[in-house]
DNA sequence: CCTTAGTCCTGCATGC
DNA sequence: TGCATGCAGGACTAAG
């Protein structure tokens, strides 16, 4: 179905817009430039556009010469070059931001930086919408110090979820970075449908048994997507772009009107937090006061 | 502590 | 057909 390792997918998501970039996103993304920039000396990073710097560190480009990579990881939906003087690179992607090997006509006009190598080879940061960011941290600073834990082990997220006390919806607690990190808005919606939570429920009022049925589909759901290379959802494709395979696996995400798997009510869509919803009226529980 | 609303941005879908 | 409008999203900020 798909060459092993084939470049064009390991450097973006997909070929269209329609993607975001949330943990296993950002992870297939990470395994992918691992083998191509560790142990490389980022040279230079030239900058086009400053939208993408993060306002702690708009003189990234006079600060950051020839340093080494010794890691690539990942962190929440950030990803982050470790450098071999103990600073960090790290970008987040935003909505539409991508790290390609090749730039391609279409995306000339949203180049923001370019990733200069010594080994000669260079990284193209593009982002149409501008929501991405890059920042350097010195090895002073704490890194990325307001991520929560990652959420890919069950134990690991029921003892954060446990020991939570708010009432704020469900659904906006786990897009909180700071509760976990690397949850967006399609995995969230997933999740709560696997674990037939409804997302606007309360979060204080969430019976144990139920938190703990999220505790243990949300990492699994993450492994999953992992696997499948993460979620690409596009109208077109062109016949080399590498996609992820997860978007034929959605039970719920951008599926409003269409029957629920599980028992063939439609699914609704409402807006929590500012942030579409998606869920089955039935399947899913709501706990309220 | 909490929540809501606004900001950023542009491609795409819709409506007249 | 072309123009205007609205929507989508994550992270951050300000105000209530």
């Amino acid at each position: 179905m798909r060459p092993p390792n084939s470049l064009n997918f390991l450097f973006s998501s997909g070929d269209g817009d329609d993607l975001m970039p949330e943990l296993p996103e950002v992870e297939t993304i990470m395994k992918g430039l691992k083998p191509l920039v560790e142990g490389k000396t980022l040279q230079n990073i030239k900058i086009f556009d400053a939208r993408c710097l993060n306002k702690a560190c708009k003189e990234l480009t006079t600060t950051l010469k020839n340093r080494k990579i010794i890691r690539v990881s990942r962190r929440g939906k950030f990803l982050c070059f470790s450098f071999t003087d103990g600073s960090h690179l790290t970008t987040h992607l935003g909505m539409t931001g991508k790290l390609l090997r090749q730039l391609e006509k279409k995306d000339k006009k949203h180049l923001k930086a370019t990733l200069v190598f010594r080994e000669n080879f260079v990284l193209y940061f593009v982002d149409p919408r501008v929501f991405g960011r890059m920042r350097i941290w010195s090895k002073e600073e704490a890194l990325l110090p307001n991520l929560g834990p990652e959420p890919l082990d069950p134990q690991r997220v029921f003892k954060v979820l446990k020991s939570l006390k708010t009432t704020r919806p469900i659904k906006t607690v786990l897009l909180d970075q700071q509760v976990l990190a690397g949850i967006g808005n399609i995995y969230a919606d997933e999740a709560l449908f696997l674990a037939r939570i409804h997302p606007q429920s309360s979060f204080l009022e969430i019976k144990a048994a139920a938190l703990r049925r999220l505790s243990q589909e949300l990492p699994r759901l993450l492994e999953q997507a992992i696997k499948n290379r993460g979620t690409t959802i596009s109208d077109y494709q062109t016949p080399d772009a590498e996609r992820g395979d997860h978007q034929h696996f959605l039970k719920v995400y951008g599926r409003e009107n269409l029957p629920c798997y599980r028992c063939g009510t439609r699914i609704s869509r409402i807006i929590v937090n500012g942030r579409s919803s998606h869920f089955c009226p039935l399947c899913q529980e709501s706990f309220t006061t």
